[in-house]
DNA sequence: ATCACCATGTAAAAGGTTACATGATTTT
DNA sequence: AAAATCATGTAACCTTTTACATGGTGAT
């Protein structure tokens, strides 16, 4: 269901299309807590039109295909308030790495190291995606509205996500060098 | 196929049966990084026998309905090995609470606020959970062999994941604050 | 007695991924 | 000329969740 509160969602800040509610989802503000394809979107914002919760419009553009443009209802914006009121239930951990916690033994230590090195890179790119989506906010943090406040927040969530993998990966290499010395000195 | 080498993994490690397995994503280690119902686990065993990548044994025990223990196959270890070697797909976020960032105005300030501090409540507590985890291992850290330290790294990834949550309640709660400060005063 | 725990499965529904399908415009 | 970006959808498949189904043992 939280997609559909996400898309709603990016509806009652503004009307966009499905491309432009992918683009959120893919690289936008969207990437920092959630994730949907583009099929999933248009998918979505059909059921949505048909349960009356958003309204849709062609919009012609010069020298370029029309686009499909959507916007949320009163019933829909009635929809969404609904489910903020609501607790939210907490991601639940899903992390292929953590079975090298069981069977990592039976590769050799080095495919361990240099996939902890590789992921190392990744969450440290992923990190400065983020903190670039932070930049609007981190410049005038002393002037931030609730509304700026709420996405700020959001955005640092998904920063210190990423940096704390990073850390990880740096003292998970550290623990397992410390055991191989031990092992080599018994 | 995460489940799949999740289940493979624990069986690599010793034999055990449906209900074991299930407990481990439930309480174990397992509930360090990956989440499966029963449902799932039993499901899945069925499949892997199937293929020949386990074995099932039913073990009458006194007193006590017969449980279906089941080993890993020679066929099996070749399978985990197989993929261990692959790199990881990092998890993606999909984190509820990221919906407030787009539509929080839309709601009174408190519910976002009683909401942060329901999930700080939330997320203390699983990292107290986990660091019961590390207890064997954080009593020796000096004498860790590789097996022993890679479960380890995994549980300490778990806790540092909680503990981010944790702080990033109280950071998120002081920054709304302040956004509610600065609009007084204007 | 009631609750927690042991123990194992099937089936339907919901949610998400991948593949298929198409085609224009803009930038390099 | 090729690649990236704009633009929208359907269908099959895989994974996960929820509901259904059952019943014994041990502790309070």
């Amino acid at each position: 269901m939280t997609l559909k509160y996400t898309i709603l969602g990016f509806l009652a800040s503004q009307p966009r299309s499905g491309y432009e509610i992918a683009k959120e989802f893919a690289q936008g503000f969207g990437s920092c807590f959630w994730t949907a394809s583009a099929q999933q979107v248009y998918c979505e914002l059909t059921k949505l039109k048909q349960q009356g919760e958003i309204i849709d419009e062609v919009i012609s553009q010069a020298g370029r295909i029309e686009k499909r443009v959507y916007s949320i209802t009163a019933k829909g914006e009635k929809e969404i308030i609904n489910w903020l009121m609501k607790p939210t239930e907490p991601a639940k951990i899903r992390e292929e790495l953590g079975v090298m916690g069981i069977a990592g033994h039976l590769v050799d230590v080095s495919v361990i190291v240099s996939e902890i090195e590789r992921r190392r890179e990744f969450h440290f790119k992923k990190m400065r995606q983020m903190e670039k989506l932070d930049e609007p906010f981190v410049n005038k943090l002393e002037l931030l509205d609730i509304k700026d406040a709420y996405m700020h927040i959001i955005i640092r969530r998904a920063i210190s996500y990423q940096k704390e993998w990073v850390m990880w990966c740096d003292e998970a290499i550290q623990v397992i060098n410390f055991s191989l010395q031990n092992s080599n000195i018994s």
